[in-house]
DNA sequence: CTTGCCGGGGA
DNA sequence: TCCCCGGCAAG
């Protein structure tokens, strides 16, 4: 795991950059062009949720934004983390579900560059593909550095900005080694009427992309519903701002981990129209490897690296003697019905721990 | 009630 | 080891 962020050439971040202000644009073109499609699509499919990410039919990797950006930036292997669970799955192919679980709507240009035939099909039968609402969207950039919060509208801006004035790197603007990219967050001003907002912040909204779920199963799983816990925090607190709706979004999964187990990192002052969020490790990384370690940073505490590095690493907890909960995802017998029982994985057909659809 | 799966047992 | 299933807990 950690070796894999060791791979990430500064190149791999300057294309993610990049993709990351075309991806604006084009979010702004969708209203366009799919504005109708997307409301149609939200009043007839049954929910809209975020994907659950199972390693063993990974969508390549990375998740991102719904899918909004190309698959093609990931398979740079972003989060060509090991899939832990089995590759046999293939075994047996995911055969056609009933047809009501088909989903045909697709994005039109959510190609499956990058995604074989495989995976391409277990995509075909898993949950409606996550919807965003970006209805009257404006994406803003806000610095997460301690004490600033400067907020600006393009992410070029926002890297400048970082760079320079956080960074110290005056001389060297070209030189963009994506470690800016930890700094910042997307946020989306939604001018939506209240109401309407309001009902998309769902317990789990749409526009909160979730994390994609880490290897570690049960590490991933336990600690980041503590991230998933701060991230519905938001609602209520967005109640408390009418106008103005902040949906704070992240880019990189990992950005969205700071708030795990910081206790107090996220702040919201429910009195007034404003919050704050802050958490005071913008900066996490997961090498633990100082990128600059000349340049005193916003970082978090040797201490929290240290903790969060455990969390992301630690070995699934035993929870000794306990049951362990059962997992909430569709099992075999569920997807396939106890008359399609060899369709079953074998863990399943032995009432064990199902190993196809792994929480 | 259904579902997931642990623990145990038979071949 | 493979396979099955009673029974429990959760929903």
């Amino acid at each position: 795991m950690v070796v894999v962020q060791e791979e990430l050439s500064s190149s791999e971040w300057t294309v993610e950059l990049q993709v990351q202000e075309q991806k604006s644009s084009e979010e702004l073109d969708m209203d366009k062009v799919t504005a109708a499609m997307v409301l149609t699509s939200l009043s007839t499919s049954p929910l809209v949720r975020s994907p659950p990410v199972r390693p063993n039919e990974s969508l390549n990797g990375s998740w991102k934004e719904g899918g909004f950006v190309p698959s093609s930036t990931s398979s740079s292997g972003y989060w060509s983390w090991n899939a832990p669970s089995d590759q046999s799955n293939p075994s047996t192919p995911s055969p056609p579900l009933s047809a009501d679980s088909f989903k045909p709507f697709r994005l039109p240009f959510q190609t499956d560059d990058g995604i074989d035939e495989a995976e391409s099909s277990s995509l075909l039968f898993d949950e409606p593909i996550p919807r965003k609402r970006k209805n009257s969207m404006k994406v803003m950039f806000k610095c997460l550095w301690k004490n600033c919060g400067k907020v600006l509208g393009t992410a070029v801006g926002i890297q400048k900005h970082i760079r320079t004035i956080h960074l110290g790197r005056v001389g060297e603007s070209d030189y963009s080694d994506g470690e800016e990219d930890f700094y910042y967050t997307e946020i989306r001003l939604n001018t939506d009427s209240v109401a309407d907002g309001l009902s998309s912040l769902s317990p789990v909204s749409p526009s909160l992309a979730s994390p994609p779920s880490f290897p570690t199963q049960d590490a991933s799983k336990s600690e980041l519903s503590c991230a998933k816990m701060d991230t519905k925090g938001m609602t209520p607190l967005s109640r408390s701002a009418p106008t103005n709706l902040y949906l704070v979004h992240t880019d990189h999964a990992y950005q969205a981990t700071p708030p795990v187990n910081i206790p107090g990192s996220t702040k919201f002052t429910p009195n007034g129209n404003s919050f704050s969020i802050s958490w005071q490790s913008p900066p996490v990384t997961f090498t633990g490897v100082p990128v600059s370690p000349t340049h005193a940073r916003p970082t978090a505490s040797g201490e929290q690296k240290q903790q969060i590095q455990t969390i992301l690493s630690s070995p699934p907890r035993a929870s000794v003697g306990l049951r362990k909960p059962r997992g909430e995802g569709k099992k075999c017998r569920k997807v396939y019905g106890m008359e399609n029982r060899d369709m079953w994985c074998t863990a399943c057909r032995w009432k064990k721990a199902c190993q196809r659809f792994i929480d």
